[in-house]
RNA sequence: GGGCGGUUAGCUCAGUUGGUUAGAGCGCCUGCCUUACAAGCAGGAUGUCCGGGGUUCGAGUCCCUGACCGCCCA
C-alpha cells in the first residue's frame, strides 16, 4: 500500500481522473438482456429526468442526480441489475428561443430563413452546444449507462410520439377545436395551463358605463356599469352578463346596450356564473378573450370576436385601434371613455396575472384552433394506478397533491405554434377540408383521395414526448417477439426521482401515457396473469361516447393471458419527490437575485464528494435544502479525515510489512469478522460497523439519505477515528518482542473494517472511496471499481455486549477527561485515577486499563473500594472515578452539582409520578414500566452521589491549592493560578502517593484553611458518603485480586462482566 | 376561493406506530500543534418543542382551535 499520500486530501487531484475512468471503462453499461431471458426481478431501473438540451447544471440537478446516483450505486452494489438511463429533452420553446436569439445577433429572423433551414440550424446548434449538461454530469461521476443515452427527437423516440398521437386520434381521444388557450404573444404560440405562472400584480379595476338602449335603439338615460381589469378587450364584447337573481338589474332583463367606443349593440344576458359581489355585479362578456366569457358565450349562443392577433396587437375588429399593442390600446380606450364621460371609477386592484413560464410575457387568453387530448379516460387509469397502490409516492403527501390535480384535470392542449419539435402528423385537405392523421406521411386525403393536402404547421408540446419516455426508451411501439427484450427486462422502471415542480408537467403525464400505452403491450408468455377484469382499452376505448353508449348486457370478456395488468402498465413503481435547493438564507435561487450557486464552481472549491455529501445529509424527504457552504466545508473536512485515517492505516501496514506481518487479502471484501475472544475494541468496532450498515441500508430503503449520511459520518468520524484508531495504536506493536499473532489480528481488523467502511460510504463519496479502495488493495483490486464491489450487509447478530461494555469504558474516559479539565490538570500531564465500581464491572474496567491510560492520559489506574477522600470525583450509575486535584473550582463544581441535582430530582419526580399512577402500571407496556423503574433507580443513585459530592465540597473561600493572597469574595471565586502555581501543583500531584487513606485527608489544603463550621461539615459529610457507598463490600477484594490477575483470569472476569452487561442490555 | 405543508437550540434541520431525562451538524466558550488529520484533538454552555384547549396512565408526536410562514391549483 502506498504511504506517500499527501497530508491533506485534494479532491481536484483525483476526481477528474476517476470520472473519466468510469466513462472510459463503460463500468455502468447494462448490456442488452438476452432474448427471452426471464424478467429479472432484481433489476433496478431508473430514468434520468431529461434536462433541456439548452440547460446548464444547477443545484437542483445536482441534488436530483446525487440522489439517483446514491440509490443506483447502492442497488448495483447490492447485486441488482442496475440501469440508469440518461438523455436530454429537445425542449421546444427553450431551444427555439435560444437559436432565435443567436440569429438575432446575426440580424436574422427565423421567418426569413424558412422552416426547414431553421430546423436544420437548431440541429446544428444542438450538435455544438447541446448536451453540455451531460458532460457536467459525467464530471460529477453519475453512474449512468452512457451507451443508452437518448434525445427526445431521436428517430426511435419520434416514432413513438407519432404512433402515440395516431393511436389516441384513432381512439377518439385527440380532437381539434377552437378554444380559449393561453397565448404567449412573444413566443407566438399556445401554451398549456401548466406553462402559465401567476404573479400577484397591483392593477386597476376600471368601471365603465354602457348606455342602456331604448326599444328604438336610442340611448336611454340609464347606464349599466361594468367592471373590468382588461378594458382593451371590450372591443370584442358581445354582451354584458348579470346574475339572474340580482335585484339591482331585474328591470334591465331583456334590454340591450350600446357598447361604447365600438358602438355595437349587445344584449344583457343572465348567467349564474356572475358573482354579484365582484365589482358592480355586471360583467362584460368577451368570448374570444376569456375562458369564462367563452363559456357564457357558448351557453347563450353568442358570437366570438377576436380582437387580438398572435402578437397581441389589435386586429381589424378593433376599428381605429387596429395595429396597436394591447397596452397602448388600453390607454387610448380609457382616455376615450374618460372623454365621453363613461369612465365611472378607477380602483386599485390586486389580481393574479398569468405569465409565460418561458419568457415571462403576460399571457393573453385567446381563442384559437388547437389540438387537445381528451384527458379523462387517461386520467382515470392514472388515478386507479395510484389509488390501487401500483405507484407509491415518497413523501406520501404528494399522492394527495397528485390525486387532487388529476381529479380536477382539464383537457390538455398539445399543439404549439413552433418550428422546433415533433410535427403533428395531421394533414388538411383543401378539397374536403377533412383531416388525415397517419403513421406514414400520406400523399392523399384519406377521405376524398385528393392530393391537395398540407400538413399542420404545429408541433407537439414537449411534454408529450417526454411523457412517453418510459415506454419509448425501451422500444415501444415496436415491441415484436424479436425486439422486446429491453421492454420485458426493464419496464416498468423501478423508480422516478424528481422535483415537485414537474409533478404535473411530467410525472402525471408519464403515468397517464405509460398506463395507457403499456397496457396495449402484451406480456410475454409466462409472465403474471393480469389482475383487473376490464376489457383492453383498444377494444373499448374509454372515450365518453364509447363508455356512455356501451351496451348494458355486455358480458365480461375473457381475459387474455397476454393482457397486461395496470400493475404492469405503470411507468414506474415508485416516485421519490425531492424539494428545492435554496440558498443559505432559504431564498429561492434566481439569476435576478444573484444568489445562484453554480454546482461546478462549488465542486471545484470543495470537491464533488463533499458537495454530494452536503446534499445527501440535508435531503430529508419533504424539506427544502438550504444549501450552506459551511456545511460543505464540514464535509470536505470529513473527506480529509478519512483520507488521513487511510494515511495512518497505510503507514502501519507498511511498518507491519517490514516486520513480516501481512493482512490476508481474502478477508477483505466482506463483513469483517472477529472472534468472541478478540480484544474489546475489535469486537466493538465490528459491532459498530454492523449497526451502521444495518441503519444505512434501512435508511436508503426509505429514501432517508440524511439518516444514511449521518450514520456513516458518525461511524467513520465518531467511532472509527475518534475511538477505535486511538485504541488500536496500543496494539500496533511491530517490535521484535511483540505478540505477532495479536498484532496481525489487530491489523487485520483495522484494515478490513476500513475497507468495508469505504464500501459503505462509496455511493455517497464515490471519488474518495474509489481512490482509497484501490490503495487498500495496492492496485490489485478484485473489481475494476469499488462501485462494482459488494455493499456491506449486516447478516449476523450484532455483538451487543461489546457495544455496552465499550460504552461504559467510553463514559469512564470522558468523565476522567472532564475531571482533568475541571481540576486544571494540564493537557499533557499524566494523572493517576481511582475507580470504584460495582463488582460486575471490575473485570471490564481492569481489562480496559491500558485503553483508559492512553485515551485519558492516565499514569496509573487504581481500582478501589471507595474513592479516597479529597480527590476530585465524578460519578456515573456504574462507577465513580476520582483524581488527585491540584486545584478545584469549588464555585463551578457546586454549580455543576446543583444543576445535576435539580435535573435528577426533576427526573425522579417525573418517574415517581408515573410509577405512582395505577393507570400507568396497568396500561403501559411492561418494557416501558421496567425501563422507567430501572431509570428511577439509577437516577436515585446518581442523586445520592451528587448530593454527597456537593456536601463534601469545601467552602468556597478556602478552595485554593496554594496559599494565595487574601481570599477573594465568593462572587469572584473563579480560581486563578499562575503558570508557576500550576506546574507546582502538577508536580505535587505527580509525586503524591496514589493510595490516599480516607483517614488522612490532611494533605488537602481545603481542610487546613477551612473555617470551622464548614470544616466540620466536610469531615462529617465525608464518612456519610462512604456509608451510602455504591460499591459492594467485596469490591476491594475483587479489585485487589484483579490487579494481580493474569490475562487469563482477566478474560474470565471479562466474560462474567460481559454476561452481566448483556443481561442489562436484554432488560 | 380550493388543496397541501410547516413552526423544535443562535443558524440549518432530525425526532419512525404516542413511552424512560428531546438529538445532530454548524456556530459559540475554554484548553491543547498529544506526529493520521489545526480541514485536527479534548472539554463545555444552549430549548416556553408557535399560543390555547382536548384525548390519554403518558403528547414534540394524536384531535380541535388561533397566530404566523410557505407551496400548489383556480
Amino acid at each position: 500500500m502506498p504511504n506517500d499520500l499527501p497530508k491533506a486530501y485534494d479532491p481536484t487531484a483525483i476526481e477528474d481522473h476517476w470520472a473519466e475512468y468510469w466513462v472510459r471503462e463503460k463500468l455502468f453499461t447494462q448490456p442488452p438482456p438476452e432474448k427471452d431471458a426471464p424478467k429479472d426481478a432484481d433489476s433496478f431501473v431508473i430514468l434520468l429526468p431529461p434536462p433541456n438540451v439548452t440547460g446548464r447544471l444547477h443545484m437542483g440537478h445536482m441534488l436530483n442526480q446525487t440522489e439517483m446516483d446514491i440509490l443506483t450505486r447502492w442497488q448495483r452494489m447490492r447485486g441488482r441489475k442496475a440501469l440508469w438511463l440518461p438523455g436530454t429533452d429537445h425542449a421546444g420553446i427553450a431551444t427555439q428561443m435560444m437559436v432565435e436569439r443567436q440569429l438575432a445577433e446575426e440580424g436574422k429572423k427565423r421567418q426569413d430563413m424558412g422552416r426547414d433551414a431553421f430546423v436544420k440550424r437548431v440541429w446544428e446548434w444542438k450538435k455544438h452546444y447541446g448536451g453540455a449538461i451531460l458532460d457536467q454530469m459525467k464530471r460529477l461521476g453519475a453512474s449512468v449507462d452512457w451507451s443508452r443515452e437518448y434525445f427526445t427527437m431521436d428517430d426511435k423516440l419520434s416514432v413513438a410520439v407519432r404512433v402515440a398521437f395516431v393511436k389516441l386520434y384513432e381512439q377518439d381521444l385527440i380532437y381539434r377545436g377552437a378554444y380559449i388557450v393561453n397565448w404567449c404573444p412573444r413566443c407566438q404560440t399556445a401554451i398549456s395551463d401548466l406553462e402559465v405562472v401567476y404573479d400577484e400584480h397591483q392593477g386597476h379595476l376600471w368601471e365603465i358605463k354602457y348606455p342602456v338602449l331604448n326599444d328604438d335603439r336610442t340611448d336611454s338615460d340609464e347606464f349599466l356599469t361594468i367592471a373590468t381589469t382588461r378594458p382593451e378587450t371590450m372591443l370584442g364584447d358581445v354582451a354584458v352578463a348579470v346574475h339572474p337573481d340580482d335585484e339591482r338589474y331585474t328591470h334591465l332583463h331583456g334590454k340591450r346596450l350600446r357598447l361604447p367606443v365600438v358602438n355595437r349593440i349587445i344584449p344583457i344576458v343572465l348567467d349564474d356564473y356572475v358573482s354579484r359581489e365582484f365589482g358592480t355585479g355586471a360583467v362584460k362578456v368577451t368570448p374570444a378573450h376569456d375562458p369564462n366569457d367563452f363559456a357564457i358565450g357558448q351557453r347563450h349562443n353568442l358570437p366570438t370576436i377576436n380582437v387580438m392577433d398572435e402578437t397581441a396587437k389589435i386586429t381589424g375588429e378593433g376599428g381605429r385601434y387596429k395595429g396597436l399593442d394591447r397596452y397602448i390600446a388600453r390607454k387610448r380606450i380609457i382616455a376615450e371613455l374618460e372623454q365621453e364621460g363613461l369612465l365611472v371609477a378607477v380602483k386599485d386592484h390586486v389580481h393574479n396575472v398569468g405569465h409565460c413560464d418561458r419568457c415571462k410575457t403576460v399571457v393573453e387568453p385567446r381563442l384559437s384552433l388547437q389540438w387537445f387530448i381528451k384527458i379523462q379516460p387517461l386520467a382515470d387509469k392514472a388515478i386507479a394506478a395510484v389509488k390501487e397502490g401500483h405507484i407509491k409516492f415518497t413523501p406520501e403527501m404528494y399522492e394527495k397533491t397528485y390525486l387532487n390535480w388529476m381529479e380536477n384535470i382539464h383537457d390538455w392542449c398539445i399543439s404549439r405554434q413552433l418550428w422546433w419539435g415533433h410535427r403533428i402528423p395531421a394533414w388538411e385537405c383543401s378539397k374536403c377540408h377533412k383531416t388525415t392523421v397517419a403513421r406514414k406521411d400520406p400523399t392523399q386525403c384519406s377521405h376524398c383521395g385528393a392530393e391537395e393536402i398540407t400538413q399542420s404547421t404545429d408541433v407537439l408540446d414537449t411534454w408529450f414526448s417526454s411523457g412517453l419516455l418510459p415506454v419509448s426508451v425501451f422500444g415501444w411501439p415496436n415491441i415484436t417477439p424479436e425486439n422486446r427484450a429491453d421492454f420485458d427486462a426493464f419496464y416498468p422502471t423501478s423508480l422516478l426521482v424528481t422535483g415537485f415542480d414537474i409533478l404535473f408537467f411530467w410525472v402525471a403525464r408519464m403515468i397517464m401515457l405509460g398506463c395507457w400505452f403499456a397496457s396495449d403491450v402484451p406480456t410475454r408468455d409466462g409472465s403474471p396473469v393480469p389482475l383487473i377484469q376490464t376489457a383492453p382499452p383498444v377494444e373499448a376505448p374509454a372515450g365518453d361516447a364509447a363508455s356512455a353508449e356501451a351496451p348494458v348486457d355486455e358480458t365480461p370478456k375473457p381475459i387474455k393471458v397476454d393482457q397486461r395488468s395496470l400493475a404492469q402498465s405503470v411507468p414506474f413503481r415508485e416516485v421519490y419527490i425531492h424539494a428545492l435547493v435554496r440558498d443559505a438564507n432559504r431564498e429561492k435561487m434566481s439569476k435576478t437575485k444573484g444568489n445562484v450557486i453554480d454546482p461546478i464552481e462549488i465542486v471545484k472549491q470543495y470537491g464533488t464528494d463533499a458537495v454530494r455529501f452536503t446534499l445527501a445529509s440535508m435531503a430529508s424527504p419533504g424539506t427544502d435544502i438550504a444549501f450552506n457552504t459551511e456545511r460543505t466545508e464540514g464535509y470536505r473536512a470529513f473527506a480529509n479525515k478519512i483520507w488521513n485515517a487511510a494515511r495512518f492505516i497505510f503507514m502501519n501496514v507498511d511498518k507491519a510489512a517490514e516486520a513480516g506481518i501481512k493482512v490476508d487479502p481474502a478477508v477483505l471484501g466482506s463483513m469483517p469478522k472477529v472472534s468472541a475472544s478478540a480484544p474489546l475494541e475489535e469486537r466493538w468496532i465490528v459491532a459498530e460497523l454492523q449497526s451502521a450498515v444495518a441503519k444505512v441500508n434501512e435508511s436508503l430503503t426509505n429514501y432517508r439519505y440524511d439518516d444514511a449520511a449521518n450514520t456513516i459520518y458518525q461511524f467513520f468520524w465518531g467511532s472509527f477515528c475518534d475511538w477505535y484508531l486511538e485504541i488500536v495504536k496500543l496494539r500496533l506493536d511491530f517490535s521484535e518482542t511483540a505478540d505477532k499473532a495479536a498484532t496481525t489480528a489487530a491489523l487485520t481488523t483495522l484494515v478490513s473494517v476500513f475497507e468495508a467502511a469505504l464500501r459503505l460510504l462509496s455511493p455517497f463519496m464515490p471519488f474518495l472511496t474509489e481512490e482509497l479502495w484501490k490503495a487498500v488493495y495496492n492496485g490489485e483490486t478484485p473489481a475494476k471499481s469499488i462501485a462494482l464491489s459488494r455493499y456491506p450487509q449486516c447478516a449476523t447478530a450484532i455483538d451487543k455486549d461489546a457495544l455496552n461494555s465499550m460504552d461504559l469504558v467510553q463514559k469512564l474516559i470522558v468523565e476522567i477527561r472532564a475531571l482533568r479539565k475541571d481540576s486544571g490538570v494540564e493537557e499533557k500531564a499524566l494523572t493517576p485515577v481511582e475507580i470504584c465500581t460495582d463488582s460486575i464491572y471490575v473485570a471490564l474496567f481492569v481489562q480496559a486499563d491500558a485503553i483508559v491510560e492512553r485515551l485519558a492520559r492516565v499514569s496509573e489506574v487504581k481500582h478501589v473500594a471507595q474513592i479516597s477522600l479529597g480527590l476530585a470525583k465524578r460519578h456515573h450509575a456504574a462507577f465513580e472515578v476520582g483524581i488527585p486535584k491540584p486545584q478545584i473550582n469549588v464555585a463551578a463544581e457546586r454549580e455543576r452539582l446543583t444543576k445535576d441535582i435539580a435535573k435528577y430530582e426533576k427526573g425522579i419526580a417525573a418517574a415517581d409520578r408515573q410509577l405512582g399512577n395505577e393507570g400507568f402500571l396497568a396500561k403501559a407496556p411492561a418494557h416501558v414500566v421496567e425501563g422507567l423503574k430501572k431509570q428511577h433507580a439509577e437516577t436515585t443513585l446518581l442523586l445520592e452521589k451528587a448530593q454527597a459530592a456537593l456536601a463534601a465540597l469545601p467552602p468556597e473561600e478556602t478552595a485554593k491549592v496554594n496559599e494565595g493572597p487574601a481570599a477573594k469574595p465568593a462572587a469572584e471565586q473563579e480560581v486563578e493560578t499562575t503558570e508557576e502555581q500550576k506546574s507546582e501543583a502538577v508536580e505535587e500531584q505527580l509525586s503524591e502517593e496514589l493510595e490516599v487513606k480516607a483517614s488522612e485527608p490532611s494533605e488537602e489544603p481545603a481542610n487546613e484553611t477551612a473555617e470551622e463550621p464548614a470544616s466540620e461539615a466536610a469531615s462529617e459529610e465525608a464518612p456519610a458518603a462512604s456509608e451510602e457507598k455504591p460499591c459492594e463490600a467485596e469490591c476491594e477484594e475483587v479489585s485487589e485480586a484483579a490487579n494481580e490477575q493474569t490475562n487469563e483470569a482477566a478474560e474470565e472476569a471479562g466474560e462474567a462482566a460481559k454476561e452481566q452487561t448483556s443481561k442489562t442490555a436484554e432488560e
